[in-house]
DNA sequence: CCGTAACCTTACCCATCAGTAAACTTACTC
DNA sequence: GAGTAAGTTTACTGATGGGTAAGGTTACGG
């Protein structure tokens, strides 16, 4: 019983939530298949067929993890961005909450990030499905103008990629994400402003 | 007997490699924890005992992948690298050379950015001190005026993560390296540059 | 104060899998 | 062509861990 105190009896929805935080902080320190439903129990406070009745069988249970999770991250973007003005304004506010909520959520982060992804198609297509909602609404920003096809979609593929590098160093030095989304900004935004109204840059020597 | 037909008895070192090439492909298909090492032998078209013969236990044989494999990367880049003159066209070919390897040698850029970095210390430590050498390189390149202390760092960073992510991206397009690395280098260039010559952008509004 | 339903546990089954013991077979040397 | 070392296998063990059966305990409505 090292798991947190429940000395009493909880009703199903309470038991459920604390499930589910044992078993996304088990999931992100072993990953899908390092966890263990027993360990997971035990974080919980409660015996293990507790956790098969309300949550079914560990696929369920990662399943459950990853929705709760990617849901989290979703809304809490979608609601920074969603009054800001201009491109600019959305794009800095959307990762200014991003890196927040991964520094303040490392657990949900890694789970998402470090052990979905690298999981075969039942998982990583459900947190892939997340990932490429936020990219297409990068994409959205990037390409209003409807440029040339591929173009936006590899730009935001590789923007999304730059955040998620740059929010594990930021959750390594502990900087704020202001300061986090500035060093961002101060490296795509010219290219980003120029994907917007259509210039390329050119190999000149390879 | 699903693997390949290795009907005669082979030298050590010939074996060893077989194996290797077997591992990296069954822990990219299933991550460190799913996969047996009764498929191993089998993929590589042996017996399971001459698996810990050579290669050890299963964590050894692992770390031998990661080894390899990553070796396998940085030789690639840095022998890329090698023989290019100025900043720009150090970048163009560093990655170049990386997005031909990813496109390449899917099984082992797998094993490396996908499986490894998930798990713990032992190997996902292993497998970022390679990926820092990369780090530290384009640090390297982008930091020759000794700019401010982390900016560099975070910018590379930034870079590497725009990279892993666009790799992933053309080996679902098929698009030649040249290709994406123009895309990287128009998002990104001018905002290197910007580095370089000490100038940044600042937040205007929000 | 009795029933019943929600909450919760102990104790087990069995498949999978890391790791090993012991022996067999081929090739190469002297 | 004996001797031996390298290459290889079959057949096992012991532990871990997903999943379940059967039953115990508290609350709460009637």
């Amino acid at each position: 019983m090292t798991g947190v105190a429940n000395p009493k009896r909880l009703p199903r929805a309470v038991r459920e939530q604390q499930m589910l935080d044992a078993a996304v902080r088990v999931f992100a320190d072993r990953g899908y298949h390092g966890a263990s439903m027993d360990e997971v129990a035990e974080l919980a406070g409660v015996s293990k067929p507790m956790v098969y009745l309300y949550l079914g069988s560990k696929e369920d249970l990662f399943g459950a993890c990853i929705r709760r999770e990617a849901a989290r991250l979703m809304e809490r973007i979608t609601s920074a961005v969603h009054d800001a003005a201009t491109i600019e304004c959305r794009l800095v506010s959307g990762f200014e909450a991003f890196f927040g909520y991964v520094a303040e959520h490392k657990d949900s982060w890694n789970v998402l990030y470090h052990r979905a992804r690298a999981l075969g198609p039942p998982f990583a297509d459900e947190v892939d499905r997340a990932r490429h909602d936020i990219i297409d609404a990068v994409t959205g920003l990037v390409d209003q103008r409807g440029a040339s096809a591929g173009e936006a979609g590899a730009l935001s593929h590789a923007l999304v990629g730059a955040a998620d590098a740059l929010a594990e160093w930021a959750s390594r030095t502990g900087e704020p994400a202001t300061v986090t989304t500035a060093r961002l900004m101060n490296l795509v935004w010219i290219g980003i402003e120029r994907q917007i109204d259509g210039a390329s840059w050119r190999p000149a020597s390879s």
